[in-house]
DNA sequence: AAGGGCTACTTTGTTGACAATACATGCGCT
DNA sequence: AGCGCATGTATTGTCAACAAAGTAGCCCTT
């Protein structure tokens, strides 16, 4: 039961915090109805801050609400998974153009770094598909931060990653082509190091393309039953 | 005072509808600093809702909220203000391409029925820009929803929309070119009409592109003081 | 026996009071 | 006289009790 590490903030944020990792790591299974006395005694919290908690998450689209009925899970069908993607498409291009216009030198090479500690990572444990994904998080991480577009950073960060990743862990997939991914991550970094704009967006639509057309095939072939 | 018209839903969901039109009308000032009970005065709702609300507001963006410091309407700067239209070129121009995918006959000929009336608004009472920005509202409000994307009509007509929304509130700006405006309307609908995906994500990316430059020459002859 | 309506219960929505924190004002010190 | 500290006030964060709405189970009716 994860408690709230950092309690700095204020409890409605710690509630938030804990609600939002515990669905994307599907400790709360999409769909499933939840009570609020339930995730006050889970949490540790009263209803004031949980409400407003639920509150915002609602507004972020990870639980719907009911009126009087109570909250449930979202669940994402696989179209709606696929739709995702299309919209990362276009959102992450225009973030690896704006990147390659704005990121300081320190952060290209701290990128850069970043990819070689995920290098070896894929090395050192081949297979674990659980680090790869985490290392991907983190590379699409800071080229949304280097755009220093706040509301472009706002909504991939806030919004999709988390709805992307609650899929991540429930099914580790995106995993399978470690080493593909690799390569085009690291000839996106090359393009916003030669601050090459257009490129950087072209390299980084098709490199979500692929990863969509990977997921669809693997829903094809029936391996991801969502 | 805008009271809450439909009180079908809940009490929260009343004051959140009242405080983001307050905000979108410019009611409350951007950067204001406001009290809770203040607002709670003003829409007549206690404290309760009221947070749930604030909690709603502040993970869309519309304020900022400093732990035990109040909360102030967030106030967006010029540079902002074109970083969001630049997120809008690249969605909307998916959501172009997809409605031309995916909207029904029946649904593209309303848009044409749309765009007729707005011709004839835009004659009727030239020069009032409030109309003609209210009917271009519309028409990327069909194409959104027209895109069969969930999450991306969510997120263009949950999010962005409303930010740009204050910022023609305030300056009922956008106008100025409302007859070419509506000739990239047409065209857009053209493509979607031929069921021209490409196309039409082509020519909604351009209209919103003209957007962005005409906005900014606007900035630049000091017209729009942000 | 099956369907509809009613009642009781559970759960959500709301309220008002209480506690904790930040801002401001005024005092003392340098 | 200016700066820093301490206290007081006002505002936010939290809590627990109350009211309303939905759900489920039961009985009655057809």
């Amino acid at each position: 039961m994860a408690e709230a590490t950092l309690q700095s903030q204020t409890r409605a944020d710690e509630a938030f915090d804990c609600i939002q990792t515990a669905i994307v790591k599907g400790e709360l299974a999409p769909g499933e109805k939840i009570g609020e006395v339930e995730l006050c005694s889970r949490f540790n919290l009263t209803r004031g801050p949980l409400r407003e908690a639920l509150g915002r998450l609602e507004s972020r689209g990870l639980l719907v609400r009911r009126p009087h009925a109570g909250v449930k899970v979202v669940s994402v069908s696989a179209s709606e998974l696929l739709e995702l993607y299309r919209i990362r498409e276009v959102m992450e291009g225009l973030a690896a153009r704006q990147a390659a216009e704005r990121m300081t030198d320190e952060e290209i090479a701290e990128l850069q770094a970043t990819l070689d500690s995920h290098e070896r990572m894929i090395e050192e444990a081949q297979g674990q598909a659980y680090y790869q994904a985490e290392g991907d998080y983190d590379f699409h991480h800071r080229i949304a931060t280097g755009s220093r577009n706040t509301k472009l950073a706002q909504m991939l960060l806030g919004d999709l990653y988390y709805m992307v990743r609650m899929y991540r862990y429930r099914l580790s997939t995106s995993a399978g082509r470690p080493h593909m991914a690799l390569g085009e991550h690291r000839r996106i970094v090359e393009a916003i190091a030669q601050r090459d704009g257009e490129l950087a967006e072209f390299l980084m639509k098709r490199h979500i393309h692929a990863a969509r057309k990977n997921i669809e095939k693997k829903i094809e072939e029936g391996v991801l039953t969502i």
